[in-house]
RNA sequence: GGAGGCGUCGCCUAGUCCGGUCUAUGGCGCCGCACUGCUAAUGCGGUUUGGGUCUUAUACAUCCAUCGAGGGUUCAAAUCCCUCCGCCUCCGCCA
């Protein structure tokens, strides 16, 4: 959520953020007269529990015909308290539905605009021209298959559509993937972290993704529980109602778990192979700091990510995402998208986020400054969600013959193998 | 899944049976001041978090809430009742 204070003295600022984000800008002023309305009937309660507080300390002391006089009064007074202590309840849970519904105040640098209106900051590595080499690229599916790595098909048997199988070679690439990906956040000083995937409504609402995400999560019934779409919720609640030193930031932890997508509305999108799947692995880096160097370490992020991709030695270009185009939580947002040679184009690997103390003021995540407690600075970043960055290497590093040249950082992982090979059906 | 125990403002802890004197006790730690060649020791004061009021002020003062969370009973709840959450012990089942 936002800082209420922010809101109070500069609606304007948060109104042109809402608006920047294609949401309604009525949501601001509904927000400030339900916050206007719970302080006021804060006060009034405030007023009479503090009288019925002083009429309470002299009835066991006085004398029988005070006491019936002051029991009575007593009475009278309680109805009082109680109306006024639900008339504030009743506005600072309105106040506090509509505060929860408010994004991320947008980062001024952001480019406006939908989807399609992101500024492209960085562009590496060189895209193959596959027909000065004499053939025509295989998309990954069909690569997979022939290395016997993916198994779409039963996957489908088994589970339903946008399910898999990794089989042989594509078992051993996800652990080698997800292998030099821990080694990469642990020596750049993370902390790894194998976290639950399954979380409770608290920490899936503190991190922001029953709003406008809501549709995309799974959620089970019996148990109130949801199925975490990415390692960012239990790592963002992991410090859930705590006040951390000062001198204990930054804190950086490098997530590994299993992630569900209900890909709802996204019927006939990305339909082919395991580029949009329901589950898949992933290792997620995640910083607290203090609010003054979360531009700094957004930045870092974006580093470790760039390092990552490099690395795999895939061609990408990194996009500074326009507002529109935001999760809720984000201020701003730098996605890196590795170049698809079958789609002729970038599509999304990594995204890092800044979501400055939104989250952190949802979980009550504080820090403690000298003597000021304040929140702090959450930020989030990809380093490898594996099913996309088997699809680019299987892509970006396939031979004539339909053999895939193994990454260097990736072959310690895989028995020193330089190549896959497609086996004999 | 069954039975029992527990949860107090950093940590430990008193208080809960029997509601008001709880404005929550004491110790440890921490912060400030004093004293002292240094250190140590000692003394005094302070030390949960959130929301208000006052204010130029995140200073001072003051009010309200906060004893795992929520609800109830009552003039009045840490204390009584209900629901939930978490932890511990034992039994059952199980990778």
């Amino acid at each position: 959520m936002i800082d209420l204070r922010l809101l109070r003295e500069d609606p304007d600022r948060v109104r042109a953020s809402q608006r920047a984000r294609g949401e309604d800008v009525a949501l601001v002023d509904a927000l400030l007269s339900a916050d206007e309305r719970r302080r006021s009937s804060g006060v009034r309660f405030d007023e009479l529990r503090s009288e019925q507080k002083s009429i309470g300390k002299l009835i066991p002391k006085a004398s029988p015909e005070e006491k019936a006089e002051l029991l009575k009064k007593a009475e009278q007074l309680k109805a009082e308290v109680k109306a006024a202590d639900a008339a504030q309840d009743e506005a600072g849970e309105e106040a506090r539905g509509l505060l929860l519904k408010l994004g991320n105040i947008v980062h001024p640098d952001v480019p406006v605009g939908g989807e399609e209106d992101f500024t492209v900051l960085e562009t590496h590595g060189t895209i193959r021209d596959f027909g000065a080499e004499g053939f025509t690229p295989k998309d990954h599916l069909e690569l997979g298959e022939a290395l016997g790595a993916i198994d779409m098909e039963r996957g489908a048997k088994v589970s339903g559509s946008r399910f898999y199988y990794l089989t042989g070679v594509g078992a051993l690439l996800e652990l080698a993937l997800v292998n030099a990906a821990v080694a990469q956040a642990t020596a750049a000083g993370f902390t790894p972290m194998i976290t639950p995937a399954l979380v409770r409504p608290q920490a899936m609402e503190g991190t922001g993704f029953l709003g406008q995400a809501a549709a995309d999560v799974y959620h089970l019934e019996q148990d109130d529980t949801y199925l975490v779409g990415t390692s960012e919720v239990p790592l963002a609640a992991y410090h859930m109602d705590e006040i951390i030193d000062a001198d204990k930031l930054p804190l950086r932890y490098a997530g590994y778990s299993s992630c569900f997508r209900r890909e709802a509305g996204t019927y006939g999108k990305d339909t082919r192979g395991i580029f949009r799947v329901h589950q898949f692995e992933k290792v997620e880096m995640f910083s607290y700091v203090a609010p003054e160097d979360a531009e700094a370490e957004h930045l870092r992020l974006l580093e470790w990510e760039k390092e990552w991709l490099l690395g795999l030695g895939l061609p990408f270009q990194v996009i500074d995402v326009a507002s529109g185009d935001l999760g809720a939580s984000a201020s701003r947002k730098y996605d890196c998208e590795a170049w698809i040679p079958t789609q002729g184009k970038y599509r999304e690997l990594t995204s890092t986020s800044n979501c400055d103390s939104f989250q952190a003021r949802r979980l009550s995540v504080r820090m403690r400054d000298g003597k000021q407690v304040k929140p702090l600075s959450t930020l989030n970043g990809t380093l490898c969600a594996v099913t996309r960055t088997i699809v680019a290497i299987l892509e970006n590093h396939q031979q004539a013959d339909g053999s895939v040249w193994v990454p260097e950082v990736l072959r310690p992982y895989l028995g020193g193998r330089e190549l896959l090979e497609p086996i004999a059906k």
